[in-house]
DNA sequence: TTAAAGTTTCAATAATTACTGAAACTTTAG
DNA sequence: CTAAAGTTTCAGTAATTATTGAAACTTTAA
């Protein structure tokens, strides 16, 4: 399987930006090749698209099946194991937003409750304590907020993504709102 | 210069998250020591607290300001340079945020646009492209939401990710508004 | 000027991370 | 049951990325 110069061009700049995204660049490029071809493929496919080792291959579908980014298909008659994207782009964009959440936010919230916890002894250590609070507070409202978008709908999502530079019309109005009631 | 356990342990898990946020273990632990103290501080001292050398530091210093994450204050009578944190958590974690975007998704958005201007030529290539311009679509309505975000104040910002499960609300709430008038 | 204090650069090297390919394992058709 | 088709694992190696430290550069006080 040889790839158009064009596909060729999306899939290697996805592998490129792969190491930015969370993952590494064969990954970048596997995910990149199945969201660009309507039927699934199967690994040999893969691995001689991206001219890379059956091994490699089987390391990365693991690795896209941790994030939730593949799905395994099969055809009738035949044995081998097709893989195809997981949903729709959105979906995929939500689950590579939200896993990254995972791996970089939550960790150090963890961290700094048990800090917190702990408390301040040293008055030297007042200052530290301070700011840890504030990084907690800041992540954790990250953490909520994240959670509420995941919770809503793509139309709605839509919608609120749509509504631009009106966002702060918007929360002008929350707060009149707030004040009458 | 000795570091309290407390504040070590919070300076070494910010140089192991450091690679997943975005740079590297040393910078993690550099913004962490920055943050956590009130002084600013030399870069001997913190090549001495962090037990790396006076190289690396300075390396350090130079992705940090490419990041505008620190900024660099004077004595009087006192010719080292003394490097304090670039503003608040809260601005810190905001050009952070800001820097990535423009790291992890305006080289793709900018190849995107390109491919999509070529067009599609062979029939074959109608799946990819419609794919490539769906991923287009989200990226930049990423990109302008988060360019809205930037552009609100601290304090709307509070409102907005306070107003949590409400969000949904809002959003009803605009559409209402928008039919009637 | 100049020399001492301070900073940066970068070639060499260490540490980490990714990839290959052959062997081991699993599944299924006959 | 067995052999062919398919998949996974992982030790060895390649590629990449981070770090050191010594030399070069810059700044300033005297």
């Amino acid at each position: 399987m040889s790839l158009s110069p064009k596909i060729e061009n999306f899939v290697l700049h996805c592998g490129e930006m792969g190491s930015r995204w969370g993952f590494n660049r064969t990954i970048g490029q596997m995910v990149a090749l199945l969201v660009i071809h309507e039927q699934p493929l199967t690994a040999n496919e893969i691995a001689e698209s991206l001219k890379i080792s059956r091994g490699n291959v089987s390391m990365g579908i693991k690795e896209l099946q941790s994030w939730q980014l593949v799905k395994v298909t099969h055809i009738p008659g035949d044995r081998k194991e097709y893989y195809a994207p997981n949903g729709s782009i959105w979906d995929l964009a939500n689950r590579v937003f939200e896993e990254r959440r995972k791996r970089e936010v939550d960790p150090t919230l963890t961290l700094l409750r048990d800090q917190i916890l702990e408390g301040g002894n040293s008055p030297e250590e007042e200052y530290a304590n301070n700011q840890i609070q504030t990084i907690h507070d800041l992540l954790e409202t990250i953490t909520k907020w994240s959670a509420e978008l995941q919770r809503l709908s793509p139309e709605q999502l839509q919608t609120l993504m749509k509504l631009g530079s009106s966002v702060s019309k918007v929360i002008d109005l929350k707060d009149k709102l707030l004040k009458k009631s």
